[in-house]
DNA sequence: CGTTCCCGCCAGCAC
DNA sequence: GTGCTGGCGGGAACG
């Protein structure tokens, strides 16, 4: 291992950790093809732009790059980021949906074409519309992770070819590639948000609510969830790994966000969870856990939260979008500057949802001060929404 | 010392 | 074969 980063290993001084996280490549990646004009994306030049170095004199990309390219881009595949699953691409053409406000697939080898961030909002309604079919067949956390094989880990969205056998092992093709495919980092991040998504999903599903309320919760929690029946300490290591891995790219995308609770796993006194920061590097965030130390470490642990609260569907006309921000041009993730997302300054409608938030901010995370995560995620959604609502007569949940 | 997660080995698969 | 993908877990950085 030390063999490869022979220079900066050597050299501590040379070396260092946070700047070859997960989630600052994935920033990256995303400062780098989240932008107009980018259609295409080739897996060398990505990894040759991210992380090229000079190997005897010559300019190469190293092996570990490209190796970490292939996780973001599973992970961003899997909340349709990369690519849209057949039902996706049929519910855009159905409602009308312009693919190219979509955002990642792969085109060939090595060669992606980039959608953008408009598909996650399909992407969440998608695995809410899973979660829920799940759950309503039974325990849902055993239904998660290893259980679970619908998915083709190419997209959130194959309902079109595994609404029949959703709970059987292998349904057909090769056993190892199933096992696979199982075991995959997109099928773990879609089930990791599935976790979220139907903490309340037995709530009778009104149609105005896309995505239920958001829970806390720990990486130990999901990791055990997301087993099933497997308790074995190696696989709940390994899994935990993969969620580091996960909520760090979408932590990076503000899709996620770490935070602290004092109530969360109170039978558990030694909580894994995801949470001291090598990965964030937004300063001022930090300093404002670190300076928090009224804070027990022992009695604090940091877990996940994913506010889909705000991913609401209320066809309210006064939503408020920046004015540079129609439905076609929305820019999310971590490039959008934040200011331009606060929701409701005055008079909106989504103040209510804002002060739920907010009361659950109170309780879980005094630390930290946010408004919506998903805010600019529901926005594009609401207004897609909107927008085919006006043109057909949709049924947005099933 | 427990947590976080980078790193790269290597198996499986596609050309 | 050769190269591309990506599961996996060792072990180092970090707090």
């Amino acid at each position: 291992m030390a063999s490869l980063h022979d220079t900066e290993t050597k050299n501590p001084s040379l070396y260092s950790r946070k700047e070859k996280s997960l989630g600052v490549l994935c920033s990256n990646f995303l400062r780098l093809y989240n932008r107009d004009g980018v259609e295409s994306i080739g897996l060398d030049n990505a990894a040759s732009q991210l992380g090229f170095r000079l190997k005897f004199m010559i300019l190469e990309t190293t092996g570990v790059e490209r190796r970490r390219i292939y996780d973001i881009v599973n992970i961003l595949e899997s909340v349709g980021v990369r690519s849209l699953t057949l039902s996706a691409i049929h519910r855009c053409v159905v409602f009308e949906f312009p693919m190219n406000r979509c955002v990642l697939t792969r085109k060939a080898k090595n060669q992606y074409t980039w959608k953008g961030f408009n598909a996650i909002p399909y992407a969440l309604e998608e695995l809410r519309k899973q979660a829920s079919n799940e759950n309503s067949r039974g325990s849902q956390y055993c239904s998660f992770g290893t259980v679970l094989n619908e998915n083709d880990c190419r997209g959130p969205s194959n309902s079109n070819n595994s609404n029949t056998d959703r709970h059987t092992k292998s349904s057909g093709s090769s056993k190892s590639e199933n096992n696979r495919k199982e075991k995959s980092l997109g099928l773990l991040t879609q089930n990791f948000i599935k976790l979220f998504i139907s903490s309340n999903v037995s709530k009778p599903v009104n149609k105005s609510v896309l995505l239920q309320h958001a829970d806390l919760i720990s990486l130990d929690t999901a990791a055990t969830a997301l087993l099933g029946d497997i308790h074995d300490p190696t696989a709940m290591r390994t899994k935990v790994r993969r969620l580091y891995d996960i909520a760090n790219v979408f932590s990076s995308m503000n899709l996620l966000e770490k935070t602290k609770s004092q109530t969360l796993d109170t039978n558990n006194s030694k909580r894994r969870a995801f949470g001291t920061d090598i990965t964030n590097h937004d300063d001022s965030k930090r300093h404002r856990i670190d300076s928090f130390s009224d804070w027990s470490s022992k009695e604090v642990s940091v877990a996940m939260h994913m506010n889909l609260d705000s991913v609401k569907v209320e066809c309210d006309e006064n939503l408020t979008m920046p004015p540079q921000c129609n439905s076609k041009e929305f820019v999310f993730g971590p490039f959008t500057p934040a200011t331009a997302h606060k929701i409701g300054p005055s008079g909106n409608k989504k103040i209510k949802q804002a002060q739920d938030w907010e009361n659950l901010a109170d309780t879980y995370r005094p630390q930290y001060l946010l408004g919506d995560l998903f805010g600019h995620y529901a926005e594009a959604w609401k207004s897609w929404y909107a927008e085919a609502a006006e043109k057909k007569q949709v049924q947005p949940v099933s």
